[in-house]
DNA sequence: CTCAAATGGTTTGTACTGCAAACTAATTTG
DNA sequence: CAAATTAGTTTGCAGTACAAACCATTTGAG
């Protein structure tokens, strides 16, 4: 039992969602599932993204369903805040599951 | 100390080697890890690649210096193995053990 | 007042990548 | 001898991540 087949592990690996698995989205999504409304301005920030990167992921995680984008102003200057949605933290929640299995049984 | 800050987790998580982080080819690695020489065939049927595919992420992992691919014949039959050497040893473990301070952190 | 720089983003262009499908070449089977 | 199997490689294409260009507005310097 210590030399565990790795089959399970392969498994797991193989199905793990893609748009999660992108690094840059990973870490977007992790910043998100730590906090409420997250401007748009600090993921930048966190995540070491150029803005248009970050921008063309959100809108990836956004037609996923897995976020909320809001657009308002403060004062007069454009403010966009972004949430982690239900669907996403649960797409979230299972990647890690699959990932720990992945990393247990390899 | 319960609400870890996710700065580590983050830059570990960017600074994942996008070539090992590939999810067939982390496989593909995977089973390399656990055995010394591996025929073309069992790593098909084990990573659930088609052929060409495996051909495809096998040629990029030697490129790197991650593999050893040799080929001969068995029989009139021609015979691809595959090990793991050094250097993509340690570039795996390299992964997994950032990829666990992500899972930790995060 | 004017013009340069900063803020807060989106769109566009491009180089790369993963995968399926087509192809090569030999061998075995019916 | 023709069809199927084995053992792979090459090619074609659709999708992707990122940088660079762009847009609109506001703020700061002189």
């Amino acid at each position: 039992m210590s030399q565990p087949p790795p089959e399970q592990a392969l498994d797991a690996l193989l199905q793990l969602d893609r748009l999660i698995h992108e690094p840059s989205r990973l870490a977007i999504l992790t910043v998100l599932s730590e906090a409420e409304w997250v401007e748009f301005s600090f993921l930048e920030a966190a995540c070491r993204l150029s803005k248009g990167n970050l921008s063309s992921h959100l809108s990836k995680l956004e037609a996923a369903g897995f976020i909320e984008i809001d657009k308002r102003f403060r004062g007069k200057r454009p403010l966009t805040s972004i949430r982690l949605i239900d669907s996403g933290r649960q797409a979230l929640n299972h990647y890690r599951q699959q990932l720990l299995q992945f990393m247990q049984n390899s």
